[in-house]
RNA sequence: GGUCCCGUAGCUCAGUUGGAUAGAGCGACGGCCUUCUAAGCCGUAGGUCCCAGGUUCGAAUCCUGGCGGGAUCACCA
């Protein structure tokens, strides 16, 4: 509809002023809700052409637009503003449409068929994930579902960082002094027992170097050298060449991340179409190097060490492989890169990764196209940013760190005890309950995070998180379960939707309407922003002003069976948004609650 | 120091390609359940949109310069 105002203005324009003025040049926007109408035509920069004021100019066109547009049923001229009216039946019919359309706000036509590969929460195996993957996976998730109500494919991929020194030292310390224990035996998930050997051997390397600097070493020195990190080091050589009793201990230790990761995910409600696994890529990487270094694209120094110079483009040199030959980060990103694409032919290559690696991915793409590949353009960052405490940052030294089961386990325990306090489970077997805890649990912490932009900084605050009133999770999905009420307690009385006509639309409905009609742009611009937090927004937008009508205006008690098949019909329109809105943001919403 | 991001109510956040009197939630205070679920609704208080210039009919939004906070520039990932 506002293609069609801008279009049919422009025309306009034309003809009364004998102007030439492009079609995006006209600012079609919603009227705002302290003046009567739909649309508004903002009249200031017409005013040029007409020579006229842009009161008078208003008044023209809004004369001459309701002579050529049916839709419009009225306009008012405040200031410059041209308020344009659509007709009732617009509207009525819009209901009428939208009623049996489940895929609502959806583009399902693709332009594009080449998949929109999309990476995110890349795991490390040396430690279980935590409050900022958390962030990571919701985002990843939301986006992949965004792009396909946009009409991309998509194809969702974890990039698992299974190999590298970190996930040494979780496995030395294992050795050393692990005595075997396994999950079972500790009775924690595995990823979470990992992280206990991280942590022990990041404490006992942190003694070693505080000894040697007792001992008169330079505390530079003293972390280089301390005996653990070279016995770690150590062992990264020894995977690099395939050692057999290191590799069955990293094979071990790493499938019980796996297995603790997958309980995880499954919890948090994410998945992945592929997992890439840096093990298998990194060699990779470092042919594409050698390669590199061959043709004289990239240097080798005297201790042996490979780079990428990126001087002349302001830049630094970018290590590439070590000098005992052994891999970088960049190296087997380079790998994965180049296998993904070759794996998709894809039209985008999305990374979820958090901002402080800006850089990074800003040298992997230079790098690309240093090494001549044509479609380094392709790659994109993706960047969120840092969660962070009322306390300050999450640091895992001071023990900070908000565990991603912990707290999931948190919000769903909080949900049971309120839904109780409430007396909300009336009807619901144990099993059903149990279900409805963890959905509205999981809402809550989905929304708390994705009604954020993602570029920002957020502050996790686990108090606020837990709330259930207000702009959060639980109070969108308490209207769906309360709409559904209303539904089936239609469906009991025998209340039929259907409507033909009714004598006029209520303020309260045509607020519903207004946001309804919008959904579709808001998934456009989510998809092209990547912004899972417009839909969050444009979704609390849509239960306050449900929330409002429904306060005032009785649905069930209309005055007329006509009226009611109306406000029973927008009520449907309006939970199949608000489902599939939070559908995008990975978020379910309950029929009762 | 270079580059990038951020700065809106006490707190957490919205604010479309520049448009009308800058909005929500939380917190505070006061109302509303014999009527479709009170996880709701209504009202009151709360603002130098970091500062200063500039562009424009019009700036929270764009430009320049400051100030404040953060990230990054590793043989870490």
């Amino acid at each position: 509809m506002e293609q069609r105002l801008a279009q049919a203005t422009t025309e306009l324009i034309q003809e009364l002023y004998g102007q030439e003025l492009a079609t995006a040049k006209i600012t079609v926007q919603k009227t705002r809700s302290e003046f009567k109408g739909d649309f508004t035509i903002v009249t200031f920069p017409i005013a040029r052409f007409s020579k006229k004021s842009p009161e008078q100019t208003a008044d023209e066109l809004g004369a001459k637009l309701i002579e050529r547009l049916e839709e419009l049923a009225g306009y008012n001229v405040i200031k410059g503003f041209l308020n344009l009216e659509l007709s009732d039946d617009f509207w009525l019919d819009f209901v009428k449409k939208e009623k049996t359309n489940t895929e609502i706000g959806f583009n399902k036509s693709s332009e594009v068929n080449a998949p929109v590969v999309i990476e995110y929460s890349s795991p490390n195996t040396n430690k279980p994930l935590h409050l900022g993957h958390i962030r990571n996976n919701l985002i990843g998730y939301s986006i992949s579902n965004i792009l396909e109500a946009d009409g991309f494919n998509t194809a969702k991929v974890n990039l698992v960082n299974d190999r590298g020194i970190h996930i040494c030292k979780s496995m030395l310390a294992w050795q050393k002094w692990g005595e075997g224990e396994t999950p079972e035996q500790a009775g924690v998930k595995g990823d979470h027992l990992i992280g206990k050997y991280y942590v022990m051997f990041d404490g006992a390397y942190k003694q070693q170097v505080s000894e040697m600097i007792e001992q008169g070493h330079s505390e530079e020195e003293a972390k280089k050298n301390a005996p653990l990190l070279l016995e770690a080091q150590q062992m990264l050589k020894k995977w690099e060449e395939g050692d057999s009793e290191t590799v069955a201990l990293w094979k071990k230790m790493n499938d019980w991340a796996y297995k603790g990761f997958d309980k995880t995910y499954k919890r948090l409600g994410v998945d992945f179409d592929k997992i890439y696994y840096e093990s298998e890529t990194y060699l990779l990487g470092r042919n594409i190097v050698l390669e590199g270094l061959e043709k004289g694209i990239l240097f080798k120094k005297e201790d042996g060490s490979v780079w990428a110079d990126f001087s002349e483009e302001g830049l630094d040199e970018k290590l590439l492989l070590r000098s005992d030959g052994t891999s970088v980060y960049m190296t087997q990103d380079l790998g994965t890169a180049v296998l993904r694409y070759s794996d998709y032919n894809p039209h985008e290559m999305i990374y979820v990764v958090g901002n402080e690696q800006i850089y990074h991915f800003d040298v992997l793409s230079r790098l690309l196209k240093k090494l001549g590949y044509q479609w380094y353009g392709k790659v994109k960052h993706l960047s969120y940013g840092m969660v962070e405490l009322p306390e300050g940052k999450m640091k895992s030294r001071e023990g900070t760190v908000v565990d991603a089961d912990d707290l999931m386990e948190e919000m769903i325990a909080r949900a049971k005890e309120t839904t109780q306090e409430l007396g909300k489970i009336e009807g619901l077997t144990r099993e059903e309950a149990e279900k409805l805890y963890h959905t509205i649990g999981m809402g809550a912490l989905k929304y708390f995070i994705l009604k954020v932009d993602p570029q920002k900084t957020m502050t996790f605050n686990p108090e606020e998180s837990i709330d259930l009133n207000g702009n959060t999770g639980p109070f969108i999905q308490y209207t769906h379960a309360r709409i559904k009420s209303v539904m089936r307690k239609a469906e009991d009385k025998g209340a039929s939707d259907e409507f033909t006509t009714i004598p006029s639309i209520h303020p309260r409905e045509k607020v519903i309407l207004k946001r309804l009609y919008d959904f579709p742009n808001v998934v456009k611009q989510a998809s092209q922003t990547y912004s899972p937090a417009l839909i969050a927004n444009y979704t609390y937008e849509l239960v306050r002003e449900f929330n409002q009508f429904y306060q005032e205006v009785s649905i069930l008690s209309a005055e007329t069976q006509q009226q009611a098949g109306f406000r029973l019909s927008l009520a449907e329109v309006s939970a199949k948004v608000i489902h599939n809105a939070m559908g995008l943001l990975g978020i379910d919403v309950p029929e009762q609650m």
